[in-house]
DNA sequence: ATGGCTGTTATAAACAGA
């Protein structure tokens, strides 16, 4: 099973590059964010025509996240973060889908620092860390994909020393990922590729595609039995080359089936067999 | 340090993104 994250910065100026890459990589689920555009211009037909089933929460001009399944529709179980009823920003979503839980988010970018953009996205992530405490909680398999706007380490960033006052890579964002991995979320592409150079965005501005200045910013985490089914993980870098390309580059892993039977079934029917073995 | 580019829309002497 593939479950992507794409940051498409316009879902319907990027909907004919969004679906090349639905058809060319077949990806089960995708957690889609920035989409631009309030929820009656969400493009829902041409992703059905696509093989997809959608839900999204969008907004007008900014934000917006959804979620594409081909294995039927998600079974929406939030929208928007708990802890802020004055925060109106479309930046989370999740669903049930199969016996996944996907949560997609858009993390709030901060800029300019220091200032109330930046103070935003520390609370914010700070209510991302809580939920995510009641998830990994829950012993249910989860992913939590999307545009995090962090780079976590200076391994993540093309180079580190022109972005340490960037909210994307000031030492509050960076901790705060941290206090979030440390509940037990295994960061995908970090996992798959340790020490590698790997990003998932390339600014628009000065060729930096070309020239490979790019940052890693989009993340999957996984709890920690989907970690165990951890496959593979990558980017879907040549898309970034694309015509009317998005900024971000999708980016995506892949998970081995569900065990049959749990660990704890296991046991017990492996001590049954032991038991019938001595009679 | 600044500005470079892109999508959206209040079509700009706009904003926000990263």
């Amino acid at each position: 099973m593939r479950i992507a994250t794409y940051n498409v910065n316009g879902v319907n100026g990027r909907l004919q590059v969004l679906l090349r890459w639905l058809a060319l990589t077949e990806p089960d689920i995708v957690c889609l964010q920035e989409l631009k555009a309030p929820d009656d211009r969400f493009p829902e037909a041409a992703i059905n025509a696509a093989g997809y089933q959608a839900i999204w929460h969008g907004q007008k001009s900014w934000n917006g996240v959804a979620i594409l399944a081909r294995c039927g529709k998600p079974i929406e179980r939030r929208r928007g973060l708990p802890g802020d009823p004055e925060d109106v920003h479309s930046r989370y979503l999740e669903a049930e889908i199969g016996e996944l839980i996907v949560g997609c988010l858009y993390l709030p970018n901060g800029n300019p620092w220091p200032g109330p953009k930046f103070e935003y996205k520390l609370r914010w992530f700070e209510r991302l860390t809580a939920h995510a405490k009641t998830l990994i909680g829950s012993g249910s398999p989860v992913v939590l994909a999307g545009d995090y706007n962090v780079m976590p380490t200076e391994l993540d960033v093309y180079k580190p020393e022109r972005w340490v006052d960037d909210a994307l890579f000031r030492i509050e964002a960076r901790e705060a990922y941290a206090r979030l991995l440390k509940q037990g979320w295994t960061d995908a592409i970090r996992a798959r590729h340790p020490g590698a150079r790997i990003y998932t965005f390339w600014d628009y501005f000065r060729n930096a595609y070309a020239r490979n200045a790019g940052l890693r910013i989009d993340h999957l985490l996984l709890s920690p039995d989907l970690a165990k089914r951890l496959k593979a993980a990558g980017v879907d870098g040549d898309v970034r080359g694309w015509e009317k390309t998005s900024d971000h580059a999708p980016t995506w892993i892949e998970l081995g089936p569900a065990p049959k039977r749990s660990p704890r079934k296991t046991a017990v029917k492996k001590a049954r067999k032991k038991t019938a073995a001595k009679r």
